[in-house]
DNA sequence: AAAACTTTTTAAAAGTTTTAAAAAGTTATT
DNA sequence: AATAACTTTTTAAAACTTTTAAAAAGTTTT
């Protein structure tokens, strides 16, 4: 990447920067960052925001983003069951949104089921022109290189997706693993922002994992690093929907918990999630409904997940000492429930000595994380558009 | 580092090398390069090699380190029964060596035995002037930044052993845990060399594992990545010398196949291993040289470690998808015994796409990779003596 | 044996970083 | 309240590195 995309990236995290600051960011220095400033002021890519408060000495001038720039990103969020679209500009701000279209995966139209709302998303909402790029987050074996999800088999359209959808609206496209994006949403918007080694637990329907090591994104030598969910880490021998047995994923996301719930209740106990379930349509909204409302049965089976998301950070901590582990994706936002049993967890299966160096927190970015991390994705392969026209 | 120190350091490691091949593997331009070779041929620790066979065009000129540099290296490989002491040169050659020392680290007067052992071994080999270094490997939490082993607290002399072994000799010493040595030495001169995500298990009394990423040992965030041995992956619940239970160093190390085959003959079982351990000092020795005769309690038992560190090893490709894993340390001499049962548990608990991507195999350098990776955590600290005086 | 191709080495040009000095503030002192 | 001392940013010059181009030295093909 070249200086000038590397500054007006870091302007799209940061809002607004010094010289100082770049050059400190980017590690060049001062003559050739100012050098690269005054050229995109001149373009009028940036603009100047005034001076910094002082913090000890002469105070130093800032630039930005130039708010008038008709430059617009399109992010694609598609978890197992539910896919949301979202129009934002480079101020960070979403500008339309459609969210939780029901769109199952395993579904054969499921591929022209996106296709067919992004369309009428875009029609409805933007000029394609002013589109830099399409950022495309999705569950599976994605490799962003190649643009395929490998999760799919070629006879299914979901394997080319990125391929389809670039070529459909032929506007740049980019695709990556939901935890992936999740994880770089938390490092750059969230508790991960000054952690070099951050391990980002996506508690979703299943349980993924982002892996940062020294500041960026871990990938593993090709491609598949993180696939946290099926670690045999399980005592019951379950069957997983990978074919093994022992997988965490089988009691640690938030499926099982949906499951374990129904079968309870299946076999006689109450709980308000019978009737959630019925008037909402998203089965995981309406276990975390009723976890907040207080419904003990969900409160357990939480808590039992929780326990093995703990186990597995037990691993997690030993094999790779972080700074910081984040529990982001839908179920941070029962991670008040969750952390108490983490937190035994790790006491039962951690040494002590490593566990007090990590620390183990809740996402602050909730349901946003994703669209975050997908938009940021957009930015990180086309924000050099903005300075191609 | 400065350039002249990492010339010296690759063409320790790689014998000769020509400028291009240097300038290519430290990403340094080739004028850059030329000067400092310059430099170091006026000054005559580098020597001219001749030309290098062609490779399609022309010769190359080949540089090497000048055999006649009165320059030596000490190194202390420690683990938790037995020590040894080598002394070797620029070359890679060992002078001198004093091996399995019977040394146990729960004794409150190893420190002292080592020492006197080292002061020894120096005064009757070298003339401590000419050692550019002491390295110092041994298991344990240890920062090689401090040179403290957090593994003993601080009224156990071996907390502070390399400042002692420091200020006893006026030598400098560095000191590193034992894995991470062996994994450097694997990455350097086993089958690590053309792999950039390795990981390295450092078979031995103990279960160690030495991370490479992105061709460097990766230490975590606080220096204490790698603790493969204490994670919750074992059914039984015996107890485990940390205190939790579950731990897989409890059925995957050595000191465990000793455990249960002891178990087994006391239970009236037969094995050439109750023979072989009380004529051998080595209990590891008696069980790998059993098992090399075939006998079959031993074979089963050390059958069953490897079933459970190919358990571990599948939590490990999952997590970290590596281009290699290579089986090291003393174990490694048995290494066509526990294969079978390795490969068995990696088909058992991993997803065939992942488990395929990384090749798993023993190593070639046996019992001398940890000598290896000492010797050379003195040439990547200290080379730069050899350019002072 | 000459031409075409490869690779290393040298030389010049272009670019980057480092160092030093100047400019612009803030805080402490008299 | 004015000055001195201190901080930090910005500008300018010098030192250093890399990139690019050309030359040199071989090897392989025709």
């Amino acid at each position: 990447m070249e200086l000038k995309e590397k500054i007006l990236t870091y302007l799209y995290y940061l809002k607004e920067q010094s010289i100082a600051g770049l050059s400190k960011s980017l590690a060049k220095s001062t003559p050739i960052v100012t050098k690269a400033i005054n050229e995109l002021l001149e373009q009028k890519i940036i603009v100047d925001k005034g001076l910094a408060a002082s913090t000890g000495g002469r105070r130093a001038a800032l630039y930005s983003l130039n708010e008038n720039l008709d430059n617009f990103i399109v992010s694609v969020s598609i978890d197992q069951f539910y896919t949301s679209i979202y129009l934002s500009n480079l101020q960070q701000e979403i500008l339309a949104e459609e969210v939780d279209i029901k769109l199952d995966l395993t579904d054969p139209t499921a591929s022209a089921n996106i296709l067919k709302h992004l369309r009428i998303f875009i029609e409805s909402h933007i000029d394609a022109k002013k589109v830099i790029g399409i950022g495309i987050s999705m569950p599976g074996f994605v490799n962003s290189t190649t643009g395929l999800n490998n999760s799919y088999t070629e006879d299914n359209p979901l394997h080319y997706l990125k391929n389809t959808l670039e070529t459909e609206f032929n506007i740049p496209t980019v695709i990556d693993n939901d935890s992936r994006c999740v994880a770089w949403a938390e490092k750059e918007f969230g508790s991960g922002i000054n952690s070099t080694h951050t391990l980002v637990i996506n508690l979703n329907w299943g349980v993924g994992l982002g892996i940062i090591i020294n500041g960026e994104i871990f990938t593993g030598a090709t491609g598949f690093a993180g696939e946290f969910s099926h670690i045999p880490l399980s005592n019951t021998n379950s069957l997983c929907s990978c074919g093994k047995r022992g997988c965490l994923e089988v009691e640690a996301s938030l499926k099982s918990a949906i499951d374990q719930t129904e079968m309870s209740i299946q076999q006689g106990e109450y709980s308000i999630y019978s009737t959630l379930s019925k008037t909402m349509s998203n089965k995981s909204d309406a276990l975390i409904e009723a976890a907040k409302i207080g419904d003990q049965l969900v409160i357990y089976h939480i808590g039992k997940i929780g326990y093995m998301i703990g186990k597995g950070i037990s691993t997690l901590l030993h094999i790779l000492n972080p700074n910081k582990i984040i529990i982001s994706g839908r179920g941070a936002e029962i991670g008040n429930i969750l952390m108490p049993q983490i937190q035994n967890a790790v006491n039962e299966f951690s040494i002590p000595r490593i566990a007090k160096m990590t620390k183990i927190e809740i996402s602050n970015l909730h349901k946003t994380a994703q669209q975050k991390g997908t938009t940021a994705l957009v930015v990180e392969h086309y924000i050099n558009h903005i300075l191609t026209n």
